[in-house]
DNA sequence: GCCGTTTCGTTCACGCATTGAACTAACATG
DNA sequence: CATGTTAGTTCAATGCGTGAACGAAACGGC
């Protein structure tokens, strides 16, 4: 029972202005004559809380829109350039580092290439510490500009005071804290979340998932993960670690998954797992190009792939009842891509009727690179909830 | 995204009264100076609120106490008999009406027997409304106290305006508008829900479910359902239909179920799936004591079972993440008293460790028979968040 | 060029919320 | 009975959203 906590008159401007922030964020361009309608505000309040906004320069005027007979309507959107975001996508061959304007345009990107096993956390926070700086040189900003860091990382990430602890098996990291490393380097705010689940969250914000409120975003790559939306929540559990679809079992004593367990949906559907079970050989390097041949060539080993995989989604439907269903990361959508409609079939032959006519199943939008666009997302989240004024941090 | 309202500060006051009944109502008598620090309220805002309170008779002081050598605190405590509720178990067999007082006290109690295949829905309305009227005769209780009536259904219940419809196989219910026609025989707010889910909510709040954020409360009858808690909130889904765990599948082309599909969990694990596993014969009458047998003789369906409803429950922690899981319905905890430890070992050899550790795995409190109470409990929560004035509705 | 009309946006007094500070109430102790 | 201590109340200050009155900016007709 999450007990809500203590309100005060100013809570309510707090909210209020976060709600019209939102409006105008994915609702374009607005006046404010309409804001009174979309966001059930009278129009003396509209207009004071804009007057701030403008003020603050976190609204911008764009343009005019004649109204027949009357004084036109000016048109507020948010200004873009107002602040900026840093999203960081930390997966197992490199270490990407974006920089986005406030309507998440990406303004400058930095890679680098992590040797495989070579994810020693300090150097991994040396490359992002780096590649911070790049971007903002290249994008020309400063860092009093930025709003704050999102990082997306392998593995489960333990949130907790004081710090982030993050247990990657693959990494060879176990309660690692980067948060604190971070921190050490930067003075910027810092977000770490799992790279699945920021992804998701790109996707729900701004790829397929718009606008759902109940929703689910599996992401199929060699891993199997899925992000659980739940009344516009992501569900994260009692230590942020729901969501891990790739090790239910949908098999009793079914192939050994690298988990230790048997029988795991990652074991059949995750790209790693497929394509053993198609008989590529362990050593290919370039999976991507060696799944699409698979599914090309077709057979069995596919045909049983999207049986499992439909039953899989069957599952999340009948138990999370959701009115979305997204499928992304490379593999899902190589899958997807081909197959969508036989596994709509399968769904519908394992999940409950009432249940499965409320649910669509579509495929990401965002492609596989939404990882570091998601991580900004959970600083774009914090200043729309609380429009925190800038500055409250120091330049990095 | 599940867009907040628009807040006046009149919603500021609804807010922190319902935090402060809230805290009274689960923290026990506390005087107003415990209050302070309970809700984070100042001393101010705590006596103009109690003092509103108590005037509307909906707290009522409770002793006092002396505090070393200072004015002695007085305790307040929520007035269990400011108003009741009622809840109604609409189960195969019976239709049971409970009268509780505001602190869940059972009042008075009506059973109705329903002769198997005979659920016709005006007969099933009937009985309510019958009921209703019994108990409060029976409580010399009048209507005018009473907050509402919360029924607890089997089946899907789709939440809707105008109405709530059921969908209720086994009942042979397509549709059905309860809602309406309670409506059409009391004036009495009516909440209905699906039975397994008003039980897990009744465990949630008053059972071994207390205090938890995040939570799963599995049912285990004939059939097989779910509750899912995250963030202190019932997860309902698009359609209020989230938690038919009991139809996730749990082995490719298992057995079959009564739901047409195969491999479903509720065709290994719920009683009827279970003694027919155990070759207890179909005409059997009492099977509680048919699986009281079977569990007592033990054998190779015992050790399966064991290990299906493991692995489901392993399957419910890597993909949710809860605090704690609970082992309800008459079978659940005929199979939880006995084979409890070993259930838990097979759900850490088939979960993750670090939610695997984060969870407890424990039995129902509240026994089978608390959907009624769970239903009220429904009614509960709309008051305890509006703390909405009594008497809007006329008698019944 | 002027005026009425229409639509958009702003200003201001009002009601209602929490709060800190000053105050009163009720006890124990010596 | 005076003093100290703790509990609870009252009140002016501050902040917020709102409706009503007002001001601003266009158009059309003359």
């Amino acid at each position: 029972m999450a007990r809500p906590e203590r309100k005060t008159v100013r809570d309510v401007r707090k909210g209020n202005r976060g709600m019209l922030l939102r409006t105008l964020y994915f609702g374009g361009p607005r006046s404010r004559h309409e804001l009174t309608g979309l966001t059930g505000l009278s129009a003396a309040t509209i207009s004071t809380m804009t007057g701030d906004l403008l003020t603050e320069k976190i609204l911008m005027e764009a343009g005019q829109v004649e109204s027949d007979g009357g004084r036109p309507r000016v048109l507020l959107r948010v200004n873009p350039v107002y602040a900026y975001l840093i999203g960081v996508d930390v997966a197992e061959t490199h270490v990407r580092v974006e920089l986005f304007d406030l309507e998440m345009a990406e303004k400058a990107r930095v890679d680098y290439t992590l040797r495989p096993s070579h994810h020693d956390i300090e150097l991994v926070a040396r490359r992002i510490l780096a590649g911070i700086d790049v971007v903002l040189a290249d994008g020309q900003v400063d860092a009093s500009q930025v709003l704050g860091v999102g990082i997306g990382v392998p593995g489960i990430v333990e949130r907790g005071a004081p710090d982030a602890l993050i247990h990657a098996k693959t990494f060879g990291w176990d309660g690692v804290p980067l948060g604190a490393l971070m921190r050490a380097g930067t003075s910027l705010p810092v977000f770490i979340d799992n790279g699945a689940k920021t992804m998701g969250q790109a996707e729900l914000w701004f790829g397929a998932g718009r606008g759902a409120d109940h929703a689910v975003i599996v992401l199929i790559g060699s891993g199997v993960g899925a992000t659980v939306v739940a009344d516009g929540q992501a569900v994260r559990g009692t230590s942020n670690s729901a969501g891990e679809w790739g090790h239910t079992k949908i098999e009793m004593n079914g192939r050994p998954c690298r988990c230790g367990s048997r029988g795991c949906l990652e074991a059949y559907i995750g790209a790693e797992g497929l394509l053993a079970r198609a008989g590529v050989p362990v050593q290919t390097t370039d999976w991507p190009s060696a799944l699409g041949r698979v599914l090309h060539d077709g057979g069995p080993v596919v045909d049983e792939t999207v049986t499992y995989l439909g039953t899989g989604l069957a599952n999340l439907i009948n138990m999370l009842n959701p009115e979305r269903i997204l499928i992304g990361g490379w593999a899902g959508l190589m899958i997807g891509e081909r197959h969508l409609d036989q596994i709509r079939v399968v769904v519908g032959e394992n999940s409950l009727t009432q249940p499965y006519n409320a649910t669509s199943i579509v495929l990401g939008e965002l492609g596989p690179d939404a990882v570091a666009m998601g991580a900004a997302t959970l600083v774009l989240e914090e200043f729309l909830d609380t429009s925190a004024p800038l500055r409250l941090h120091a330049a990095s």
